[in-house]
DNA sequence: TTGTTTTTGTGCAATCAAACACAAGCGCGG
DNA sequence: CCGCGCTTGTGTTTGATTGCACAAAAACAA
């Protein structure tokens, strides 16, 4: 029940639960149990009990789990029984495929912001969004208090930017670009890079 | 030296080692150190020689590592060092976006199919490639030999695409798709989904 | 040559994560 | 009401991963 210092492990398992569970409750279930969690997500059974009980105990013994009860647990948890503002800087192809992405909202993020520096773009509307010139976005963000922040712009600028997103009060950056981003503390970077989840996946290829 | 069963984890670590040896050697940088590389991408220096000597001896002591020579090696291991052909399912605005990054033939990958049903997508071309029907797709992969494919095709016909590309012999999926795929052994999968890496940030905030 | 500095590769210890196994609670059928 | 089957939550064990610390090798300077 208290939270003592719980894993970041455990803590990036709890997004793959909350989605596997809204598809369940989509398709009108109303109860689940760790084994059937497991045996979906390739899970072990035990590791999803143990996640879990970190937080509090959600389940019942010998009936399992109620859906719809543990998916507004692991909301809480998550903080994503909320909806965050969400700031895309980079107006590319990758820019324009989240901006236009409809499945954020009932997730916690809500794109309210588009950043790029090509006079080109600017002023174009990417999903009802304007995109704006890139010399505003320290202070949209500060004056809005955006924590989270997408970023899709090309390798070479990717950390300047990075730069003035964290001097601007993000605290959440979720990168596409590829490359390693410094940041200080109290920052937490995602890292999204094709090449670099297909280069997993050759080394067991034959 | 030997390759007896090195960890996933490790596998996993040495595409990002490999990211920012490129981006040292672009900056026409010789040599590094496990300490640079290290504090560069946050990871001790002890877990990087750890890591690199599962596989040989690829340093020098009093010197480092030649980033060139170690470049190559890492190539080599993850079987970058060729390139595989990418079969892409799903013609929308991400697969739009894979398609158009110019980034993968760097990087061991280029992508020669793409495949969607939708008879208005079907004849059009994306960077050079003409999107085909999806009913040719088993077809074509098989003769081709192709084994890499990246899934960007709406959750709710995701697995049954899954189905049809394991059958034609895709051996390592990239699932953009928000949803937990079911493949036999021997085939990989790796997630993508901004929403799920977003979550794992949000329980950090305030 | 000799001493100093740097950095690797690795045995060992410590920490962290996953799996096991079971008592206890719940539901249900008879 | 009783007994059976199912499932949770968790103490304990097992296993995996990381960090520590140092001998040995290389480079370099004097």
């Amino acid at each position: 029940m208290v939270d003592k210092s719980i894993p970041d492990i455990v803590i990036g398992r709890l997004p793959i639960y909350l989605r596997s569970l809204t598809r369940m409750m989509e398709q009108g279930r109303q109860v689940t149990s760790s084994q059937e969690l497991g045996e979906r997500l390739g899970i072990s059974a035990a590791q999803i009990r143990k996640d879990l009980s970190q937080f509090g105990e959600f389940g019942k013994q010998g009936t399992g789990y109620n859906i719809e009860f543990l998916t507004r647990k692991i909301q809480e948890i998550l903080q994503v029984d909320r909806v965050w503002e969400v700031a895309v800087v980079g107006a590319g192809d990758v820019g324009h495929a989240v901006a236009n992405y409809g499945g954020f909202q009932h997730r916690g993020f809500r794109i309210t912001r588009i950043f790029d520096n090509d006079p080109s773009k600017i002023g174009t509307t990417f999903n009802n969004i304007k995109v704006m010139d890139i010399e505003r976005m320290s202070e949209e963000i500060r004056k809005a208090g955006i924590q989270v922040a997408m970023l899709t712009v090309p390798a070479g600028v990717a950390q300047e930017v990075v730069d003035i997103l964290v001097e601007a009060g993000i605290k959440a950056i979720l990168n596409y670009a590829p490359v390693n981003l410094s940041v200080p503390a109290g920052v937490r970077v995602q890292y999204i890079d094709p090449a670099v989840h297909l280069q997993n996946m050759t080394y067991y290829l034959d």
